[in-house]
RNA sequence: GGGGAGAUAGCAAAGCGGCCAAAUGCAUCAGACUGUAAAUCUGACGACUCAUGUCUUCGGAGGUUCGAAUCCUCCUCUCCCCA
């Protein structure tokens, strides 16, 4: 019995070891240990909610931060309730800007939940993943319940969120139903009698307002757990996007390797903290390396790329991808699917063509204005010959390969 | 209901009758260098076959003026203060 007793201590440590690493927020320890004695001893798994709005349904590699602890908590033996803020949805989250979302209809939105899903389970084992649409309860609520639920929080309390106080001081306009956005959100966690809740750290208010709620409706109250925002490739503002500084996990294996090759060293290291499976002992070790140039960084980010890749497709797959990007970075060669042009699209005048011109018809520039200036810049080559006339009148023809800078290409085909 | 402030390029933010296609910072793109699409430095960054040229831009619509992002009128939106 003793002994039986230690094992489970035991076991229970070394599942909220694995679950605080990397967290930002932990509310709380003790309660954690709590539901985890229970859960264990009644053999019931901890239900653990993680929603999300299907309003942009691609997940880029900042979403996996959280996904990868949803992760933990399966391997754990835990169940995900996935929400899909269908009902959300048409309020927007007040942490982005206050900009008016236009209403998704039902079928968009039914369209963006099944590629989230679709994607999420790249990362999370459908089997152990409940997926829910909060619309289930929302959808028959009278103005009337909406009043009692909103008569639970107080304005104060709202402008704790620290994004509300900062608006309100700035005098940035706050809506009301942002206002209710936290308690919608809340209040799924009452639905739910979710255990725990996991989300961003910009997400900490509402997840705290979810444990307010279910005292409210008499409910013990939910763990919470935040985990780290992803600084996008640009290394300083979060990974999102509209700021167009994202790595898609659905993009090619191709343009993800090339995209974790452009991020800093310094970033380098904060993406194995929270993208792989690295422990921060492993990673400090890297660092160290690097420090003591006993390690060459580029080496390190390579590997990096892989893993990303490799999470997200299979060995062979990052494999080629490095392949490929040794060979058009490092030897500045071809890449392996050159984009084309037909001969018979480009249109000639006496034979040949303005390179600016087709430059911009083959898109590799916005405009013209732009290509001249790319050209005028020493960017552009026609058959690893430079050209920097910006009047320059090129023959096209077949196999001709057109570059503008280092990963802008251009084939001609007839 | 009353009073006040504001809306400028992808974002932030100057400009407040001509020298404004509009400072600066960030982001972006290119070049050099390299260790990579790191870092650093340099340059570009409304469009037009580029031109000390033309055209379109400073919330929207009109107006004043030889000339407006800058002044006036109305409209739309936002914020603040007072009630």
């Amino acid at each position: 019995m003793r002994k039986n007793n230690e094992s489970l201590e035991q076991e229970i440590s070394r599942q909220i070891d694995l679950i605080k690493d990397n967290t930002m927020h932990f509310y709380s320890e003790e309660e954690l240990r709590k539901k985890l004695r229970i859960s264990l001893t009644e053999n019931r798994p901890l239900r653990v909610k993680f929603g999300a709005d299907p309003t942009a349904p691609d997940i880029h590699l900042g979403h996996t931060v959280v996904i990868n602890k949803l992760r933990v908590f399966q391997q754990l033996g835990h169940h995900i309730c996935f929400i899909i803020g269908d009902f959300t949805a048409m309020i927007g989250d007040p942490s982005g800007k206050s900009e008016t979302r236009k209403p998704l209809s039902p079928e968009e939105v039914s369209k963006h939940a099944e590629t989230y899903k679709e994607q999420i389970f790249k990362i999370l084992d459908p089997d152990k993943t409940e997926t829910i649409h909060n619309s289930s309860w929302f959808k028959d609520m009278t103005f009337r319940d909406v009043i009692q639920l909103s008569a639970k929080y107080s304005v104060a309390r709202m402008l704790e969120r620290d994004d509300f106080s900062k608006r309100y001081k700035n005098g940035v306009s706050i809506s009301i139903v942002e206002f209710l956005y936290p308690l919608i959100q809340g209040y799924d966690s009452v639905m739910l009698k979710s255990d725990v809740e996991l989300g961003g750290t910009d997400q900490l208010f509402n997840l705290l307002v979810g444990r307010d709620l279910q005292r409210e409706y008499g409910q013990p109250e939910q763990v919470v757990l935040t985990m780290p925002i992803l600084e996008g490739t640009d290394g300083v503002q979060k990974m999102s996007k509209s700021l167009g500084n994202y790595i898609g996990i659905t993009e090619l294996p191709k343009d993800i390797f090339g995209k974790v090759m452009s991020i800093s060293d310094a970033l380098m290291f904060r993406y194995y903290r929270l993208l792989t499976d690295k422990t921060g002992d492993e990673v400090d070790a890297l660092e160290n390396a690097v420090k003591s140039q006993k390690t060459h960084p580029m080496e390190l980010k390579m590997a990096l790329a892989r893993d990303i890749v490799k999470r997200f497709y299979d060995d062979a797959q990052s494999l080629l991808a490095q392949d490929e990007f040794k060979n058009v970075f490092s030897n500045k060669k071809l890449p392996d699917d050159v984009p084309t042009i037909a001969l018979k699209d480009i249109p000639l005048e006496s034979g040949t063509v303005w390179i600016c011109k087709l430059i911009h018809l083959a898109d590799m520039a916005p405009s013209t204005s732009e290509a001249r200036r790319l050209v005028q810049q020493g960017a552009v080559s026609c058959n690893d010959t430079k050209i920097t006339d910006a009047h320059a009148e090129i023959t096209p023809e077949k196999g001709m390969v057109i570059k503008v800078g280092k990963r802008r290409f251009l084939q001609i085909t007839d």
